[in-house]
DNA sequence: ATCAAACAAGACTATTTTGGTCTTGAATAT
DNA sequence: ATATTCAAGACCAAAATAGTCTTGTTTGAT
């Protein structure tokens, strides 16, 4: 069905909640717990969201998390590609980790590529910020939708990108 | 990593092999055999194309299948919603077979919306027309390139759209 | 110097999804 | 009638994904 996978969604939040707490660090016990999850899976979330430059950490006491960048500046592309690789659709894409066994002499071409591209830039073309803020995506006219992220995070699993 | 699923590649290869044999009817199990598949695994593609309306099959002795409409009139968008439902990056978006619990409250409004169906018009735009024919794509000069569809199944696999 | 807070990372397990097979049934042309 | 061919459900296997546990390393504070 063509999901992000959940991964990627919590990375989502976890922007989301660095977001809301612009100053400080922000330590992965208190985002695992705010989202309900075990501290160990954020701390992967964490990790790979800090090797893409997306937040930076510092370790020790006081230590924590904090955006490396205004969400403004993060597509969800880089968000995606952080968590799960290069977005490649099928293995005859150029970037595919692990490329299409029969790619020379294949009847397709390369024109997976440009299925691809199409994907990647529609991925691109979102920051966060717009993902965040209703207001700010074509006066879109969301009612209430209101509160801070933590407050969704009781809600029985912050499924938000998906739920079993 | 965002990837198609193996099913929605056989599927097009069907289609792409049901193209090029453009009258009379193709049983399942000679698709099975030219993309070295087992019969019952095609049906089921078979029987997704059909539930789609993208193919026509006939029961009984001669039966097989055969294109509804012109590859040029399927898009890629068409295939994946055939065999995967329809397409929901999240379970935030409307159409998701199992919508996202915290939905109303969010603080993503229904924004993942328009991400989503960016993602679903790149697809939409292309057609498995442009997808088979090198040619076709804005020149897009693929050297060699040549042979047809069964030429490649032989090949420790079938897998255009993903390997191992 | 010690200690506690915090990230890092690998091994391991469990769950879910996906892919594939088997069997049985129903339609139909000859 | 019978052989051919799609239909469909149950079922099994394999792979990908998610989650946990443990151990280690860094670092500020006392």
């Amino acid at each position: 069905m063509l999901r992000l996978n959940r991964m990627t969604d919590y990375a989502i939040l976890v922007l989301g909640a660095l977001h809301q707490k612009p100053e400080g660090q922000v330590s992965s016990a208190e985002l695992a717990s705010s989202l309900s999850l075990n501290q160990t899976t954020i701390a992967k979330v964490i990790k790979a969201l800090s090797s893409a430059e997306l937040i930076v950490t510092t370790r020790g006491v006081n230590g924590g998390c904090q955006l490396a960048v205004d969400v403004s500046k993060i597509s969800v592309a880089a968000v995606v590609e952080a968590i799960e690789g290069p977005i490649a659709l099928t293995a005859c894409v150029e970037g595919a980790d692990d490329p299409c066994a029969v790619r020379n002499g294949c009847f397709m071409g390369g024109n997976w590529n440009r299925v691809n591209s199409a994907i990647k830039s529609a991925l691109e073309t979102v920051t966060l910020a717009e993902l965040f803020d209703p207001e700010q995506m074509f006066g879109a006219a969301v009612p209430a939708a209101q509160g801070p992220a933590e407050s969704l995070a009781q809600n029985e699993g912050v499924f938000h990108g998906r739920n079993s």
